[in-house]
DNA sequence: GCCTAACCGAGACGGTACGTCACGTCTTTTA
DNA sequence: TAAAAGACGTGACGTACCGTCTCGGTTAGGC
């Protein structure tokens, strides 16, 4: 599930010598998860700092992760709400309950601190950003984008809109709000507004006659 | 126009002694756009290793910038193409030019480097973000949504739309595309497609039955 | 005999579970021995690589002994060869015996090695020294000082010479050869050379001209 | 002089950047030496200790020596007395004088601690303690075996004494007191004893009668 | 022939020091 | 005074070893 304990995850061998304490890694990355809460700037984060923080050794550390922007992966993954049921009572209440979850996961606790840091970190690992992408945002693009694609063969998107494109549309606009915007204000009706008007457009219905 | 110079810049003082050498500046910016044209990671971008790229001593950058995030501000805006003369011809190209000039900005060349690192980086600096964002984006950002809010004048958008929602619903998804995912593919005709696709709405016109 | 099985040696406990292996212990002495003589720097002589090279655990060693420097007394114990017997036949006999058993000790063999390196080592903790040489170095002194002393009532040696001076007059030089000097050679006759000059001067008879 | 600065030492090149500061090296030594007269043991005299009680950054140290080890050559000759003028009246004077300078070498101050201490480090590297016997050892002794060569030919030795041999009888003696014992003791007149009774024999003269 | 306590290999654990590297400042010489 | 060069104090990096601790698995008694 993690990227901590790869090398340990062989099967075959019967596990010999002292096995690795579980409790461990999540004292790790909560130890993490803690101070960036309490507003400690990224830079400060020292791997000297984290092992300190959690009552740890730094080899504990490097013996779960290779580095320090690998161990942000799995913080990052921690960070992150359990992503919502979708109801699938309607393709609008979906993608509504999709967006609410990517504004709240924006707004506070400790989530929020970490996309809007830690997030920016990773990106400049293109590997670790990889690791992420892959295994973290990928499977939930997919599932939205299949959402959207059942909807439009039912009818309730045009047929010659591109889903992926359509997935864009939607969660782009609130990844700018909640993410990117430094003090982006999240009011609560934002992703009831950005689904109803990228569905129904910007523009005017046709043969209205402009005001 | 430049972060640089913070320190030189005062008036009055009649220049006394070797003026400083407005070239470094150039060089000192144009070494670090080359070293992340030819890919080096971001991590092995020491102060040390810039200056010996750009044949300089290090005090001669520190004289210059702040720090290094300082620099970087500097080495975004140098990046950045120039921004496009909106032709004013109509709403929707207006907002293709805009868009259009963002996606080949993802492209290639010295900005499409930058985007997706040093963006990141000074993201971890709120301080360096702040002032990056006040001075360059915000600018751009309300010239496009005065644009939006004279065609809503006019009536080319509906009026109960949030002008500066839409400037999000329009440029999100180009962000998410051209800064955000790597190796995101950047069709020719995408400005377009955003562009139409959400002033038109994603689902069909009322009153036309489903498939 | 060794430092080892310190805490094992209570005796009234009626020796419970399974007892510890002597042969272990021969396996990791022998162990740093041959990784002395195979030219191994003493710096690189870590816990963790006699356990390896013994193929013992590093729990068993700590066992026996209380640290690093415990150990190596043992290490050097059962480097040094067997003390030789004295002939006793006379005092200049004795004397040489014990000098080329000493210039053998400094010649190869384990011995040699563990001389120039361990005993250096040693030195710099006080209190292991001070075990090593309460428990070796000074029975050994006493035992030939005790051959000089009769020697001395014989009238072999003058009765106005201090024997413990005598003892360090001709164990002094040859220490200086075998284990201080490096690469120092040691002839075959340096025992009885040293010998045989220190009973008879430096200086030339009384009476005899000068050249 | 020192190994230190021994890159820096290129004649030539006309000497560019900020130059080393000499006093640092000083302030370094100084305070080894310091920590070493209050019986810190040698042991815990780390680089960092070191760096920190000096006032000083470890690449400061790591700048002039390579290492722990050749760091520790130049504290030895620092804390060694500066070696005595031989009067050269006689050659039993001279003797006696550069006895009773390795006799007070051993006593007290910081060269005491220093021999008893960080020689024994220093002989745990061959290439260590070969550059220090090369340049400070090697050097003292053939001053002295000159001397006795002298004498030799004046006739104060006897023509069949190999000098080498007799330099070894001489300080042998008075190295195993002052430097190997531990808790040695150092009568005043040590010197005066050890070089009479090599000089005249342990023995009495031939023709006197055992008493 | 079990029972059980201690031993054993392996290796995780909290520490500490290593030697390197980068930061931002400073101190030289040269221009 | 600016500039290149590079020394400087500071502090994090990732590695290695210390001595201790926990695992599963042996290996001897004592019953």
């Amino acid at each position: 599930m993690t990227l901590a304990d790869s090398t340990a995850g062989q099967r075959g061998t019967p596990a010999r010598g002292r096995p690795r304490s579980e409790a461990l890694e999540h004292a790790i990355i909560e130890g993490v998860l803690t101070l960036l809460e309490d507003g400690v700037p990224l830079a400060e984060l020292s791997m000297e700092r984290i092992a300190r923080t959690a009552g740890v050794g730094k080899a504990t550390i490097y013996r779960r992760w290779r580095g320090k922007e690998e161990l942000f992966v799995d913080v990052v993954r921690a960070a992150e709400p359990a992503e919502p049921l979708l109801p699938g009572t309607s393709l609008r209440d979906d993608l509504v309950v999709m967006l609410e979850w990517m504004r709240r996961r924006g707004l506070a606790g400790r989530s929020s601190a970490v996309l809007r840091n830690v997030h920016a970190q990773m990106k400049s690992s293109p590997r670790i950003w990889a690791a992420y992408e892959t295994s973290v945002v990928r499977p939930r693009r997919n599932a939205l984008v299949e959402v959207l694609r059942q909807a439009q063969q039912r009818g309730e998107i045009r047929a010659d809109v591109d889903v992926r494109l359509a997935y864009d549309l939607l969660t782009g606009p609130m990844l700018l709000r909640s993410v990117l915007r430094p003090d982006g204000d999240l009011p609560e009706d934002l992703a009831e507004r950005i689904v109803d008007t990228v569905m129904e457009g910007l523009c005017p219905p046709a043969g209205e006659p402009p005001r």
